[in-house]
DNA sequence: ATGGCATTGTACCAATGA
């Protein structure tokens, strides 16, 4: 099974370069964030055209998430009590008795800032809800723009990062908080060491110059991770006119 | 230190992103 992740920073305008890239890679499953499109504006039927089910989680103007798979999705789950201002941030279902997890983590703003607690306070009951699923199962994956980089080797100049958003030690502590509980960094654990990032900034040609950070994830319980073969940033489509700041990030597990 | 760019709604600008 190949899954994906991308935060896709409109669905409309990016119509075309995921379909193209689902069918290219051939991918069984994509999360994807920032689809910014109400679910009666949703684009269902060009996904089905290209053979994908599609679940979506969406919202006037921001936020937003939704799940294509070629594979008959399960007990599908949109909204949760966790999110204290009711935002479109998760979607869930299971497939081939595995709990996908979808999730758009809040960025928090500015440090300090309402929406900076209203993150920490996301990523904490994030946590508490992920513990809870672990009693009933160990097959989970949870994949998405979590909006925090964990290490050095997430962002382009520690140096520089310390009291930025996304960079601050309650942010990363609260990742570490959910790593701690049972999941595996899927892509750090097939890139030891090095510098890889998944987001990069519009602005002052960032990608160009590689200013980027990894904000996005894809995380596995060992019962998951220990099936998967690879797990890689795809920068060739960040590098695409007109594309997201994000790249996608695609994982194959073999059952 | 700030803003740099792209997207959205109702729009010729403000809000959001990270």
């Amino acid at each position: 099974m190949k899954i994906a992740t991308w935060n896709v920073n409109s669905i409309r305008v990016r119509l075309d370069q995921i379909l193209e890239w689902l069918q290219k890679e051939n991918i069984d499953v994509l999360g994807m964030q920032e689809i910014k499109t109400p679910d009666d504006k949703f684009p269902y039927n060009n996904f089905r055209d290209v053979g994908y089910n599609i679940e979506s989680f969406g919202e006037v103007g921001f936020n937003g998430v939704a799940i294509a798979s070629k594979l008959s999705m399960e007990d599908v789950k949109k909204g949760f009590v966790l999110d204290a201002r009711d935002q479109k941030r998760m979607i869930s279902c299971e497939i081939n008795g595995i709990k996908i997890i979808n999730v758009y983590v809040p960025n928090g703003k500015n440090v300090g800032a309402t929406d900076y607690y209203y993150k920490l306070d996301y990523l904490a009951k994030l946590k508490e809800y992920l513990s809870s699923l672990l009693k009933s199962t160990n097959r989970i994956i949870l994949m998405g723009d979590l909006n925090v980089a964990l290490s050095d080797l997430d962002v382009y100049n520690s140096n520089q990062m310390g009291f930025k958003i996304g960079f601050t030690s309650p942010e990363r502590n609260a990742m570490k908080d959910i790593l701690d509980i049972g999941f595996f960094d899927a892509c750090r654990e097939f890139h030891k060491n090095e510098k890889i990032f998944s987001f990069w900034d519009y602005r002052a040609n960032s990608f160009l110059r590689n200013v980027g950070l990894r904000v996005d994830y894809i995380l596995m319980t060992k019962e998951i991770f220990k099936k998967a073969v690879f797990c890689d940033i795809d920068a060739k489509e960040r590098a695409k006119r007109g594309s997201s700041d994000h790249a996608p990030l695609y994982a194959q597990i073999n059952d």
